[in-house]
DNA sequence: GACAAGCCTGTTATAGTATCACGCGAGCCG
DNA sequence: CGGCTCGCGTGATACTATAACAGGCTTGTC
């Protein structure tokens, strides 16, 4: 039996701080299980990744990392990400060339993300069902499955719903 | 009633030739039915990217345009593969930075790829299955799908086979 | 403490991908 | 003709990502 579960966009009004520390805390559960090292480095871009749930590009990420004075240089910040997204602390939306935190990094599963392209919105669904489907679509071509991304493009709730009243 | 329909990687062994033909015979009737033009400039950028049945970067493309003596700039061949795209002649393979020939530009589909991370095959499929459960997945949601991608990694039958072999 | 090994970070340079902005010429239509 | 759109050429530039090398911190061992 296949479990499908659906998540939603994040609630405009949840509490963002509690949310952001949720996620640290998950992230240094997720490292000390793997035996790696959260550093205060890879742990800043984490941070960074959640303050907003929006998709967030690696230069925006680079200016924000940087001080005056101190500019940092793109591997710090691209190695940083390489690293949360192995660990599976972070997906990268390749439509967008950007990086966006996981929910779930306990979980292995694949991603499925809705993007609204008025807003920018994401949600992260995840229905074992679809990804079951599709391995079995590969399977009868004799294809082994690694990985999969589903990016599907469109307008979320709110979006629809401004644009009826508006 | 939904349609399933799934192709399969390209043949080692077909007419390549003829495949081409067909290829930039289907653009000039999707583009006669769109009122838009085929042009030169870019029946042959799709007559490059149907050169091989993988995925074409579009700076390849870029060289394989230029001749000594007249060097190709990058907007030429994007606006080509721009227009193609936008005719559902190619598909731009988000993962890879790469596009390649639609082997159904006439009927409008969400594409859904296998791509073998071994030898770089690729192999289109179209369940329309898959595209109705997520559809119905974000309508629970209240989002409205424009249009979505599926970019499956893994390796191949013929890859597979052959590191049994060897 | 001395040392080695591995990991993490800094830095400079460069590769790879894509778009902007401008202008020109061909074709169409009034 | 005059004005329009469209396709294309061109040079510059923006954006995304990696290579290559050096130094520094941490840990484990003796």
């Amino acid at each position: 039996m296949s479990r499908s579960v659906i998540q939603d966009f994040p609630d405009r009004d949840h509490d963002h701080d509690s949310c952001i520390d949720d996620a640290l805390a998950r992230a240094e559960t997720v490292c000390a299980a793997r035996g790696e090292r959260l550093t205060p480095q890879r742990r800043q871009v984490l941070e960074l990744v959640w303050r907003s749930h929006r998709p967030v590009k690696a230069y925006d990420l680079l200016e924000r990392l940087s001080r005056p004075g101190r500019r940092a240089a793109p591997p710090t910040v691209y190695r940083a990400l390489d690293f949360l997204r192995e660990a599976g602390l972070i997906h990268r939306l390749e439509s967008l060339n950007a990086f966006i935190g996981c929910p779930r990094p306990d979980m292995r599963h694949s991603a499925q993300f809705l993007i609204c392209t008025r807003c920018g919105a994401v949600a992260e669904m995840d229905d074992a069902a679809l990804t079951a489907k599709i391995d079995a679509n590969a399977r009868r071509l004799g294809f082994k499955v690694d990985d999969e991304k589903i990016e599907v493009n469109g307008t979320c709730r709110e979006c629809l719903a401004r644009d009826a009243a508006g």
